[in-house]
RNA sequence: GGGCGAUUAGCUCAGUUGGCUAGAGCGCCACGUUUACACCGUGGAUGUCGGGGGUUCGAGUCCCUCAUCGCCCA
């Protein structure tokens, strides 16, 4: 079985080399095809069971962070673990294309060091620079999981954008279309003017700004007597007044200053006393309103039902005064402009006036793509940005005197949406956009939660995915991008435009049956669908399903030249009854261009599951591994894309894609602030597994993956030059260089610009809490090293039951208990419990006291052989329960105890098998569990430890032998009696009586325990000040519980209420804690 | 404004259906290199379980409330 030949045991070195594993292990795995899944495979004939997992693709926008550490580690171990449990394991890894993340960090760079736009370069040569972009940091973040030791079938490898995923976005998108859930509308869109395209509302983040509410005058056209001439209304957006359509007053203020009124009361009932204050001055201005300007706005809504109209000063438009409930007669002037086309909350007002009784105030759009005013603005301010037009718009305001510089206008702080992509703010524009009807899907998507098809994982997440998916909003899906999956949508207009009713609709008639004709001569009706743009029905849109249909689709564009277009066939294949309906179809319509927008990436990721595995082919992986397990991921994107999975998988699938989604914590620094590279303060996992090895960033994680809380993770920078640990602060996080605390040398951070820092050397971030994992795989490193030393002359054979001594039963009844622990944790996403309970066992339990004893059996050769088999079978199983989590320490120990335990276990040990990757997962042994024999071995504990810190408090040197004796019973002596060696080898410790007769030493320091006595023998080192301190203090507490434990058993209430046994407990441990006083102060009135 | 979560030792976190003299790792203090491991060993100190009410024989755990912080949605 070893390929390599035995090592030199005796020369390994004393810390695990991480590297060394790694970089021997890995490949050695992927050659082997460990992480290859094959859907036929099977075992003894039986097809194995499938277990599926499909990675959270990575953008390639940039390199992984520790927040995807954390994401692949947690799928890595279950998968691992499955795999040894003999499932036949998928793991499916792969990328995302990230539309518009990608591009916006393409075009930056594009700009920043070639000072070119993206429309310098042109759709085609953009978007193979992002390929090149997407090449480079795909191989990054592949490698970067590879280095983590992720188990992923690397054959498999997807891309959101290649020709498998292509296929089946477009199978959908034609789907879709073809069952009315795709339409075309114009919607208030959130646009980056910077990118030139609407971003969702989930790629938005607020902040507060400081700016500024100004006050204009706008006139009114023919007031009546008695009338206002003018109405005031109040912006934080001057600008967008060009844009105007309307100016709003309450339809019943009266109405709603009582309204407000009412609820500022009862919230001033409820109110804490230091916001009364501030409540009482609200409710008093409401009332105060009621006398200044109520009537003028009853008068203002009566101006508003007679249809009186405003002049938009600057401009030479007419505006109507409406009623509407947007605007408020508890603030301002109790009037508000309406801008439709700019503002959300106006834009409901729009959509108001279309369906009421008042005119229908439409909506003029300002602005360009990219940000300027268009020509639907006075031709002075076109081509002005926003900020410029403010600037004028005011100015002139001002000089018609619609406007006060002096007195209208206030400061304010102003929420302002930015895109997070750009990081510019977001302009609400109105737009043209596709979207995807979501009312029967998200319903899909919700049922399948809540009749429990899909489990999520803590569930308390479940509520914000019914509760999003419950608002049914339509799916906006495209994006004005380069980048991405370009929509499948060609426009076809109707000649003939200005015919009468009648002759419209022969012309269509003639059309539909040419239609019919070509998609007939071409055989491609099941591939094409055409719907009309509107209910005119002289454009349409025709949605192609494949790229073959497009090619036949795109002869229409051809010319009578026989010119072939690209993607075309060329027309002399064309037979004649192709060539003849191809006429047809061009005498009537006109063949515009394919949409230009591209889809929501979002929208690919949501066939994930399902179009890796080959749909829409009916492929043996996706019958094998679909529907998958389970999906790991963070909290924010449940809605994005969790959710939208699920209904993708419903409609595509018929069936959900994944049974349980796993939501994990997220890593935050120790300000409780998210990790970022735009923060200065991520950690490169890179960097993490350099300094302390995989597998210690592995079991880190595992080991801080509790259900409830995100992981806080202090970080520092490590001086290149001395190594020492810098704590990272708000301030120092930020800098190009810093000068380390200690050795006072300067190194570079990841802001390094300017060639001096760059030529430092860089301080990598790091956290010391991967210092826990990293110890822990040095302790197992060490001790496998103990072992394998030690198992010199190692003879396979079978253990029987009699030859097991105490401390071998303690030790397989302690693993059988871990084993079933840590097998249900992962079954349960409890990652920290798996790994707490693995470390305590393997430190404590197996390294501080089972490897300590053996020490002592090894000496004795009548014992070694059953301890060397009882050792080698605990650290096998050791081994493969660590597997998941430590997989290159894990194999590399393997390798090695096979060199000199091949044939391993209790019962007819086997042959290990090649690699503990492929080794089984062991079995919680029941018949091993014992909790007499733990009770016993707690004895022994117990003993040792009281031996052990009376050396302690007396300051007998370690090097100093010495006597006890341990008054018990006759069954605890007989338990203890064959424990004598580990006393010697444990506490450098003699017992020289044990049982109901043994008495305390002359001058003796006794530690009475539970139902023993131990006095140990301090005659050559009495210290009487050190013992009464100790015995003082131990009567104290004795006192103080005994106390409490009588208070409690005397009240009445607790005896006859509690359980039995609860107050039987509570008398027991009264009773020993009075025997150990009584002792005490026995020993204290001796000294 | 609505929802979710957190608040336990100096730091980072555990703490199952209420039964707890409240634990772990790091850090701290003392002692220690007899070859598995100083990335170690042995022992030790350290807490009004955020504040205030309530339910209960019994509350870190359940309920209410306030405070602070974080995240999501509007």
């Amino acid at each position: 079985m070893p390929t390599t030949p035995p090592p030199d045991l005796s020369t390994l070195p004393s810390q695990y080399d991480h590297a060394a594993a790694q970089a021997k292990w890995y490949p050695i795995w992927e050659e082997r095809g460990y992480f290859h899944a094959d859907p036929h495979d099977s075992i003894d004939g039986a097809s194995k069971p499938s277990y599926s997992i499909v990675i959270p693709p990575p953008n390639v926008t940039g390199a992984l962070h520790l927040g995807h550490a954390l994401n692949n580690t947690l799928q890595d171990i279950l998968c691992r673990m499955k795999r040894m449990q003999g499932f036949n394991v998928l793991w499916m890894p792969g990328t995302d294309h990230a539309g518009i993340a990608t591009q916006a960090v393409v075009e930056r760079r594009l700009l920043e060091e070639e000072k070119l736009s993206r429309h310098d370069l042109g759709r085609e040569k953009l978007v193979e620079r992002i390929w090149e972009w997407k090449e480079q940091y795909e191989k990054r973040i592949l490698g970067q999981l590879k280095q983590l030791g992720a188990s992923c079938d690397w054959q498999r490898t997807r891309f959101t954008l290649d020709d498998q995923c292509a296929r089946a976005v477009r199978e959908t998108f034609f789907k879709l279309f073809k069952d009315n859930k795709i339409y075309r509308g114009k919607r208030l869109v959130n646009w980056d003017t910077f990118l030139q395209t609407a971003v969702s509302d989930d790629e938005v983040f607020h902040e507060v700004k400081k700016g500024h509410f100004w006050h204009f005058k706008y006139p009114v056209i023919d007031p009546q007597p008695g009338e206002p001439t003018h109405v005031t209304i109040a912006t934080t957006r001057p600008e967008t007044m060009l844009g105007d359509t309307a100016v709003a007053v309450h339809p019943d203020p009266a109405a709603q200053l009582d309204k407000v009124e009412a609820d500022l009361k009862e919230k001033l009932a409820a109110a804490p006393g230091k916001e009364k204050e501030e409540i009482q001055a609200q409710i008093k201005s409401v009332i105060d309103r009621r006398q200044a300007i109520l009537p003028k706005l009853v008068q203002l809504r009566n101006m508003a039902q007679r249809g009186v109209k405003l002049k938009l000063p600057l401009t030479d438009r007419e505006i109507p005064l409406i009623a509407d409930i947007w605007a408020k007669p508890e603030l301002g002037s109790g009037c508000v402009k309406i801008t439709p086309a700019h503002d959300a909350n106006d834009y409901e007002v729009w959509q108001r006036s279309i369906s009421g009784d008042g005119p229908d105030i439409g909506a003029i759009n300002i602005l360009n793509t990219d940000g300027t005013l268009n020509d639907n603005v006075p031709e002075k301010y076109r081509g002005l940005s926003m900020k410029q037009a403010r600037k004028e718009v005011v100015a002139d305001l001002a000089n018609d005197g619609f406007h006060d510089p002096e007195t209208d206008v206030e400061d304010r702080e102003i929420d302002l949406a930015h895109s997070d992509r750009s990081k510019t703010p977001i302009e609400p524009f109105l737009a043209d956009q596709w979207f995807v009807k979501m009312d029967e899907l998200a319903q899909s998507a919700m049922d399948a939660v809540a009749d429990g098809r899909v489990k999520i994982i803590p569930d308390r997440y479940a509520k914000g995915y019914q509760d999003w998916l419950s608002e049914k909003r339509d799916w906006p899906i495209g994006r004005q991008l380069w980048w991405g999956h370009r929509i499948p949508v060609w426009t076809l207009t109707l000649h003939n435009r200005s015919s009468s009713g009648e002759d419209l609709a022969e012309t269509r008639n003639a059309f539909m049956s040419a239609w019919k004709g070509f998609i007939d001569a071409f055989d491609i009706a099941n591939d094409i669908s055409i719907t009309p743009t509107d209910h005119l029905e002289v454009s349409y849109y025709v949605c192609i399903r494949s790229k073959q249909a497009e090619e036949s689709f795109n002869c229409l564009y051809g010319h009578a030249d026989n010119t072939a277009l690209v993607n075309s066939r060329p027309q002399s294949q064309l037979n004649f009854s192709q060539s003849q309906a191809r006429e047809n179809v061009l005498s009537l319509a006109l063949i515009g261009p394919q949409e230009e927008d591209v889809l929501d990436t979002w929208f690919s990721s949501a066939l994930w599951p399902h179009s890796t595995l080959g749909w829409p082919e009916k492929t043996p992986e996706l019958e094998k591994f679909y529907p998958t397990s389970t999906l790991i991921t963070s909290r924010d994107i449940i809605t994005l894309w969790v959710a939208r999975m699920v209904l993708t998988g419903l409609y595509n699938m018929d069936e959900v894609p994944f049974s349980e989604v796993y939501i994990h914590p997220k890593i935050l620094d120790g300000y409780g602030e998210t990790m970022s590279k735009s923060k200065g303060n991520g950690v490169d996992p890179l960097d993490v597994i350099e300094k302390f090895g995989a597998d210690a960033l592995r079991f880190g994680i595992a080991y801080l993956t509790t259900e409830t809380q995100d992981v806080r993770m202090p970080v520092e920078f490590e001086c290149p030059n001395c190594q020492t640990q810098i704590k990272q602060t708000k301030k120092n996080r930020v800098l190009p260089r810093i000068e380390c605390d200690k050795c006072k040398k300067p190194f570079s951070t990841q802001w390094a610009r300017s060639d001096d820092d760059l030529a430092l050397p860089r301080g990598a971030v790091v956290s010391e809490r991967f210092e826990l994992g990293r110890n822990f795989c040095n302790k197992l490193w060490n001790a496998s090293r103990f072992s394998l030393m030690n198992l010199e002359g190692y003879e396979a054979a079978e253990v029987s039951d009699d030859e097991l001594l105490l401390e071998d039963r303690w030790l397989l009844s302690r693993l059988a208990t871990v084993t079933g622990k840590v097998t249900e944790a992962l079954e349960e996403y409890r990652y920290a419990d798996a790994a707490r309970e693995l470390y305590h066992f393997a430190w404590d339990d197996f390294c501080s006291f089972y490897v300590e004893m053996v020490k002592a059996r090894f000496a004795m050769p009548e014992q070694r052989a059953v301890a060397q088999r009882v050792l080698a079978h605990v650290l096998d199983s050791l081994l493969r329960l660590l597997h998941p989590m430590i997989p290159f320490l894990t194999e590399e120990v393997w390798h090695l105890l096979g060199s000199v335990a091949n044939r391993r276990g209790l019962a007819s040990p086997p042959t290990a098998s090649e690699s503990v990757c492929t080794a089984p997962w062991p079995k919680a042994d029941a018949v091993r569990i014992d909790t007499a024999i733990e009770q016993q071995f707690a004895q022994f504990q117990a003993v040792l430890g009281a031996v052990r810190e009376t050396r302690m408090g007396q300051n007998i040197p370690p090097k100093e032998a010495v006597s006890f004796s341990v008054n018990c019973d006759a069954e605890t002596a007989a338990r203890l009696e064959p424990m004598q060696p580990y006393f010697q080898s444990m506490a450098r410790a003699t017992a020289t009586a044990i049982g109901p007769d043994a008495t305390a030493p002359e001058q003796a320091a006794s530690k009475p325990l539970s139902g023993m006595e131990v006095h140990v023998d301090i005659s050559d080192f009495f210290d009487a000040e050190a013992e009464t301190k100790r015995l003082t203090a131990e009567r104290d507490n004795l006192t103080k519980f005994t106390k409490s434990l009588a208070g409690k058993l005397s009240n009445e209430n607790f005896v006859s209420r509690a359980p039995a046994e609860v107050v039987q407990s509570e008398r027991d441990k009264l009773a020993a804690a009075e025997e150990q006083l009584a002792a005490v102060e026995t020993a204290l009135a001796k000294l």
